[in-house]
DNA sequence: AATGAATGAGGGTTCATTCAT
DNA sequence: TATGAATGAACCCTCATTCAT
């Protein structure tokens, strides 16, 4: 039974990234997202009291997916290296098979709500530590010079979002572009 | 006559900036613009055919600001280094002093208008490929290993845009983490 | 069985009373009397159609509740004053027992619905003419001089209504006013 | 300008008093009561707020109505008895004439909202108090015996509320009770 | 018989846009 | 030309009612 009922609520989340990361916030419909979820209007607020609640719901759901699959990728790898090259291309990877969601959060950021945005700063923020330690972790294995680790780690990240978004909105082999990135990044931190 | 109007219509397109800025799209009600260029709700008509217009002339108006200002600061410098410097400094005092507008670029994406979201992937195509040609220009004279300029480009651009965009929303003094950057960035590209 | 479904009709009319008199009919939803009458919500339409009978049914049943006390505290008294002075005194009685049923009574009028309107119409007729029947003993008996019998127990109960009010509302000792008030009728209607 | 604003505004009301006494608050459609007022249905939220707002505000209008012209029959008249007969002929003449504020006062209590039930209490109050010093005046000039003029307020306006009542829902001719009862009145509060 | 998850009609409210002044 | 009062389409949300379990 509550099961079903969880069955049911994550439906509608799943049809709410749908529509929300095809309309964005404002123009989506409560009644579009019931359609998609195949229930009715009201169904919708006997799982989420609100618009707002339901996207910030979606949200969180989405970003806890990413971050899932991100540890999923990550864990177990030893070299630094490697686990920077693997990062990229599995955001690469995800960007391809979630555009929807992938879009959703790049293309809704602050506005609607306040709450989402501290969620993607803490996100950000705890995915840049991550990175930072692994750099650290390359640094006193005496792969990599001995650079500010979260400066390092920015500015990955920052390269591995450019990809990603690439890989969004061009139909282009961005796997190419990434290890040309990977190498440039690489030969930035590394020793001599 | 043509000039006051010309004008009025700045002054709607300021304001428009100023509310648009704080309260996004959806939020932002015409009245409020109203108020804030003080003049009639009826008067924006007479200058823009409607809000979705408004915003995206606005958007064109702040960014064509942004682009004069990046020429302004960057024309006349030879070494391809300080080019990059100078462009990243650039930014992040652009990001201060025009913190509304930035913001603006930054959270007000695709949403709202397919021809926004255009204009926007073509100003930054341009300023790539400007980048690209001084990168090139770095090949060439020797200071820079010949990396795809495209691709570096892009990792620069991108790093930038992080620097600019913790200068927003952060009260640190980033000049620092700029610095950082690019010595990785130059670690990247440069001749051992 | 016909027993325990009459039992569960009860629970529910009086848990109604409860909800109806402190929300107001548009107020109160089902599902609140549902838990007030700790029940299902489907199952409060087993017993009654529709809310707007329920509320009728609650009326009918409130109403004859009322009437069944009055009957119970004024058969078997013989003097017209007597009388009189009882029903009073019972009014504000019943108003301090059974406070939410007065104000339901008093505050949730023709509203609703026309069959209610009329219900409380005849109520109040029949009672009316019971008063009147009694003040006719009173003139026949010469205790009071020849007034119109209707008016006077019109007069009767608009003051009987204004100290139940009273009582309702206020949290004053209101026997006192209704002493007083006697007094004045009893005096209006008296011989000499 | 301001004056036609404030005749638009009347106009609103005065439709606002057609609708919700004949269909209530709750059942009352803001688009109907536009529709009365000759106007669109978003105009109306530019003179009020909202629907319980308008609601509250139509109260006050009717109830302001009611005392002024209460005040002007009342003013002017010396003779207690006489002021007392004039007070109750003017209430029937009141109910005939604006037989649509009326039910609205009478049948839309406290329901809604809590400012409207205190406004209602006040004016109750003033008005009891007004007819307390009318008779008070009476018994210092020997025409009434010593009761409390405070019940014998309440008494009295108890008895015209219930002959206004009577002849806002009964076509008889009610003047002919009105006298019989404040016979009965007068009788109980005159000296011998 | 009892339930409560699902439903969708209905209505209050907002606000971009219009147009008479 | 400039205005802002008027408009009504659009949309979120509530809750009486239904019906599969």
């Amino acid at each position: 039974m509550a099961v079903k009922e969880e069955a049911r609520k994550e439906d509608i989340l799943k049809a709410s990234i749908r529509v929300f990361s095809k309309e964005g916030f404002y123009n989506a419909r409560m009644e579009d997202i019931a359609v998609a979820a195949g229930v009715g209007k009201g169904t919708i607020y006997e799982y989420f009291p609100s618009k707002k609640v339901l996207f910030q719901e979606m949200m969180r759901y989405a970003v806890e997916m990413y971050i899932a699959e991100v540890e999923r990728h990550i864990t177990g790898i030893k070299d630094a290296k490697e686990v920077l090259s693997s990062f990229m291309r599995f955001n690469i990877d995800f960007m391809r098979e979630h555009a929807e969601i992938a879009k959703m959060v790049i293309s809704q950021p602050n506005e609607v709500n306040e709450e989402i945005m501290e969620m993607f700063m803490n996100v950000r923020h705890r995915i840049e530590e991550a990175i930072a330690s692994v750099i650290i972790g390359g640094i006193s294995s005496g792969s990599f010079r001995k650079i500010k680790p979260r400066i390092a780690a920015m500015a990955f990240l920052a390269m591995v979002s450019r990809v990603a978004a690439a890989t969004l909105y061009n139909c282009e082999h961005e796997e190419y572009n990434a290890v040309e990135m990977l190498d440039i990044f690489f030969h930035g931190i590394s020793m001599v």
